[in-house]
DNA sequence: TATATTACCGGAGGAAGTCTCCGTTTGTCA
DNA sequence: TGACAAACGGAGACTTCCTCCGGTAATATA
C-alpha cells in the first residue's frame, strides 16, 4: 500500500528519449513467461523462476513489475488486449461463424487465467479500474465479431453474446472440476449450433 | 504429486483406539482460521501465521495438513457441508421462500472462497473427486430447498435452481469487479421476485 | 563517429515464509 | 492409576521474495 513518487502520472513524463528496445523486449517476454507459470502452479508461482526462464536477473523483473500483484494484472491486462484484437483479427480472417468459434475459445483461456488471477488480486489493491475498463473491453470484442454473424445471417438477430459468455463461465466454474476446458469447448460447438436462424 | 503411504484409504483403519478429542478440535479451529485468512489474503496466506493465530505449532498445522493444498481442500469441503447442512437446517426453521434467500446468500459466500480455492488448487493434485463430489452435494442441497418452494408454492415450478445458481456465479466471475457481493445480493431479491408464481 | 547521458541489467543477500524433526505433553484404555 | 500411542510445539534448515547497487549498453547530441 505505499505510495510511489512516479506513479502520480500514468504516463512517465519527464523521459524525451524513445523507451529502449530491449527493455520493451524484456517486458513482453516476462508477461508471456509469467503467464504460463501462473496458468502451471497458480498465482504463488515463484517470480525468480520466471525471471530465470525469461533469461534476466531477478532485478530487472521487479523494475518492470514492482510487485506480485504488478505482474498479475499486467498478464490479466495482456489477455483481454489479446481478445481485444483478435476480434478484429478474426473477423478480417475467417466466416462469420468460425470467427465466433475462434474467438471463445480464446475466451476459454482467458478465463482460465482470469479464474487465477482474479482469485489472487481479490483484497488486494483498488484492482477495480482495471477490471472494469477490462470488462468493457471483452464486451465490445464480443458486440463486434456478433454483430457481424447476425448481419451475415449465421446466427439469430435475437442471439446475445452475454448469454453464450454467461454460459461458458458457468461450465468453468459450476462444471466437472477435471476437464472444464473440454466441456466448454464442446459447449461452444452446441451454442453455435443452436443460435443458427435456420433451427433443426 | 507425491504418493502418501495412508492415503489409499479414506478411512484409517489401523485404530482400534478413539480419536483423540484435542485433535478433532484442533483440526476443526485451524480449518476455522484458515478460511478467514485464505478469504482475507488469498490463497497465499502465511501458514504459520494460521497456525500462530489458531494457538498451534506449525507442526501441528503440518500434520493435520500436510501440505498447503491439502488445507486449502479442507477448508472447501467444510464450506460444501455447511451449505448443505444449512439447505437441510434453513429447510426446518424458515419459510421456503426466505430458506431460499438465506441460502442463497450462503451460496454467495461459497462462492466466494471457491473463486480463491479453486484457482489455487487449478494445475495441482487429482482435484477432481472431491470438487466433482461437492458439485453434486451443492447440487442436491440447491433441489431439496428448491423443491419444498415449489410444492408450496412460492416458487414457479418450472423454475430450476441451476438457473439461480448460474445467474449468481456469471455475477460473481463477470461483473464489476469491486462489489460483487452487493450485486449478487441484489440479484437474489430479483430472481426470488422473479420466480414467483403469481406475476405482476 | 565519438561522447555523454540515462535507462537497463543481473545477482548477492537480508527478510520472510515453508516445512521437518524430535523431545515433551496429554488423552485414552486397561 | 499407569502405560503408551497420539498429538503437541517450536527450533532450524531450506526455499522464495524482493532490494540494492555497480556495471553495461542503447540513444541523443555534436
Amino acid at each position: 500500500m505505499k505510495i510511489e513518487k512516479t506513479s502520480v502520472n500514468a504516463e512517465k513524463l519527464p523521459s524525451s528519449r524513445k523507451p529502449r528496445s530491449d527493455g520493451q523486449r524484456n517486458r513482453e517476454l516476462i508477461i508471456q513467461i509469467a503467464k504460463e507459470a501462473f496458468t502451471r502452479h497458480g498465482a504463488g508461482a515463484s517470480l525468480d523462476d520466471i525471471a530465470k526462464q525469461a533469461g534476466v536477473g531477478a532485478g530487472t523483473l521487479y523494475r518492470h513489475f514492482p510487485s506480485r500483484e504488478a505482474l498479475l494484472g499486467a498478464v490479466y491486462q495482456a489477455e483481454v488486449e489479446k481478445l481485444a484484437e483478435a476480434a478484429n483479427q478474426f473477423s478480417r480472417e475467417l466466416s462469420p461463424e468460425e470467427a465466433i468459434r475462434a474467438w471463445l475459445h480464446l475466451f476459454i483461456e482467458y478465463l482460465a487465467t482470469k479464474k487465477i488471477i482474479a482469485a489472487a488480486l481479490n483484497g488486494l489493491v483498488g484492482s477495480s479500474p482495471v477490471f472494469e475498463e477490462s470488462m468493457l473491453k471483452v464486451r465490445g470484442a464480443a458486440t463486434t465479431i456478433y454483430d457481424r454473424a447476425i448481419q451475415s445471417g449465421d446466427v439469430r438477430p435475437d442471439i446475445n453474446p452475454v448469454d453464450h459468455i454467461l454460459a461458458i463461465v458457468g461450465v468453468t466454474f459450476f462444471g466437472p472440476s477435471e476437464d472444464w476446458k473440454a466441456s466448454a469447448t464442446r459447449l461452444v460447438d452446441i451454442l453455435l449450433r443452436g443460435s443458427r436462424p435456420s433451427s433443426s
